[in-house]
DNA sequence: TTTTTATTTGGAAGCGCTTCCAAATAATCC
DNA sequence: GGATTATTTGGAAGCGCTTCCAAATAAAAA
């Protein structure tokens, strides 16, 4: 049906390996029969077979993104950015959720071995020594995102940096009583936010009041869902008057739900209580959540270039690189007296 | 470096066929065989490579998963669908945006050619007489989502019903100049969604005032984005007393920014004006937002099924499927009287 | 037992490319 | 001019599968 190599070699009268010179921008073709070649290339609207190049080379033009369960706004922008860098060089991406931790090396393992892919990028996950020892992983380029290991590439968030100023902006604004709405501790982030905003509260001399740490009960995506943030904060309300004053939420999500739960006890933001999450998700705009923002997008790019680096040299020296996430204050935050009508 | 077929026969003590044929689960291996060589794959672990299969096949065990711009939540819900079912059968998915419509033949053709794909799903996007004329499209599975054309299997939903439903809802309520925001009546389910705004206005018999029908002014994703709402929310609202009692808007994004700019106004909903979308993203219940619920993910698995199908079996007839939308009512289209605390 | 028929098996050819080596051609030097 | 070297070219082999046909084996019939 598509025409192959060879009807180019026979229309152009030349030998296959000729065409696959010009179409692999070799040096050694004479510019008349590259010029000859390319006609007759465009004219039959040629385009190479994209597995019988990945079967011949060995490679199979594609990398596993893996990311702990399915797609949330943070992966969907990462991948947004890998998208980007990736739609110029035929290189598909396969996606690949994990359901639990510890199935992380033996569901790579499997999934490597069955789409025999190029190399790999892991999101947001503990990385096991075990795994970190395993000959396999040893083989394969792969980039952590948003989570650490000494002996890979990584490109993360400085997360800790992040809860410490987002819990620095709640103290800043005169409160003394900052709750935290956490997620499951075993996702990375999630721990290094709860760092800085202990660090924070620390730094502060407030002294860090277990009641108003708040852990998810919930196992579905590490409790980054509104759900969880809506009843961690109905647990809070419940202190009545020793509520918190004001409330970080490791996540924007959960922030909505937050959000929710103080609008239901007929409470406000920020007069009642202040939150702050952390993503700025598109929706943070207009329900007026201040939030700490990560230059999600821009992450995935850089990711993808520093695959492909290892990709084509082994041996290149690790690379680590991180982010600052930028406060972005809105409504849910402003001192008090300067708050403006609320949705 | 990984098994091959050659291996697994030699050391099985078969030929190459025949652990071809036990991995494609043929009928004519004895029972003996079969199980020595399924030993042998299994010690070795052996998984087939994917791009050799379809290199012999003829396959690529890919489809073409095409969408008008980028993400929107809707087609993430689609895709979402459509991943559920294909994750067992290896099936992977090119995804494709197409920027502006007068490009789709042409497009779609390209990328047809580049990743021979084997089949075709189609969201969205108006179908040019001229492309299902074209021999190529003839010979290419492909099912058509929220939209629709006699030559093509179609999944949709009636939009029709559903803005002709969500207006009739502002009707019951008692309201009598209700304005609708709208999105480029280029994308089909604007259009119907439309029409189904007028024909049940025409049943109350109430006049069409030119005045309250919005059109988007923005070209970027159709206008259906938050801040054409915004936009066309604050034209309405410029008409001070005269301005509308309820407001349809085409979807539930662009009813978030309407959302933003009734409040903006020192506005409530649905005091002051009441408001319906479309579409019931995850956001609309903590918004409180009355919106039209689709069922996305099954549309999307409904979608794979039918699409296989096709593709096994070239001459099936022709499948049109329209699915119901269900009306969801919340806050912003409460009764007056009934009207609980807001956000 | 021998023939006939049904079941199982082996492996060559082919899918569309890349890559390598040897051969052809062109350019340079004496 | 011929000898030498550099550039360009053709195409066989191989990537790991499927598929088909012919051959081997087993089962059934005579």
């Amino acid at each position: 049906m598509s025409s192959t190599i060879y009807d180019i070699a026979k229309k152009a009268n030349v030998g296959i390996g000729t065409v696959s010179r010009v179409l692999n921008k070799h040096a050694s073709v004479s510019k008349k029969t590259r010029k000859r070649v390319l006609q007759v290339i465009s004219r039959l609207n040629y385009k190479p077979h994209p597995y019988a190049i990945g079967l011949a080379r060995q490679r199979t033009n594609s990398i596993l993104f893996t990311i702990p369960f399915f797609a949330t706004f943070f992966f969907l922008e990462i991948l947004r950015g890998i998208q980007k860098r990736l739609s110029d060089l035929d290189v598909s991406i396969i996606l690949l959720g994990i359901n639990h931790p510890d199935q992380i090396a033996e569901t790579l393992r499997h999934n490597i071995h069955r789409h025999r892919v190029d190399g790999i990028v892991l999101c947001s996950m503990k990385i096991p020594d075990q795994l970190a020892s395993n000959k396999l992983f040893k083989k394969i380029p792969m980039v952590l995102v948003d989570t650490y290991h000494k002996e890979f590439d990584s490109i993360a968030v400085n997360n800790v940096q992040g809860g410490y100023t987002a819990t620095k902006h709640l103290l800043d604004l005169g409160h003394t009583k900052i709750a935290m709405l956490n997620a499951n501790l075993r996702s990375v982030p999630a721990k290094d936010r709860f760092k800085g905003y202990q660090m924070a509260m620390i730094d502060a001399h407030k002294s860090l009041n277990e009641q108003l740490i708040q852990k998810t009960k919930s196992e579905y995506l590490d409790g980054f869902t509104r759900e969880s943030g809506y009843e961690m904060m109905k647990e809070l309300l419940k202190y009545g008057s020793e509520r918190p004053t004001a409330v970080f939420a490791a996540s924007d999500i959960q922030a909505y739900g937050a959000l929710a739960a103080i609008a239901e006890m007929g409470l406000r933001c920020p007069k009642d209580i202040a939150l702050i999450g952390f993503d700025d998700l598109e929706l943070s705009g207009p329900l007026g959540l201040t939030s700490m923002l990560q230059p999600m997008s821009e992450m995935g790019t850089l990711t993808i270039d520093r695959l492909l680096e290892r990709m084509n040299n082994h041996d290149l020296p690790l690379y680590h690189k991180t982010f600052e996430p930028t406060l972005i204050v809105r409504r849910t935050t402003l001192p008090l007296g300067k708050i403006i009508k609320s949705v």
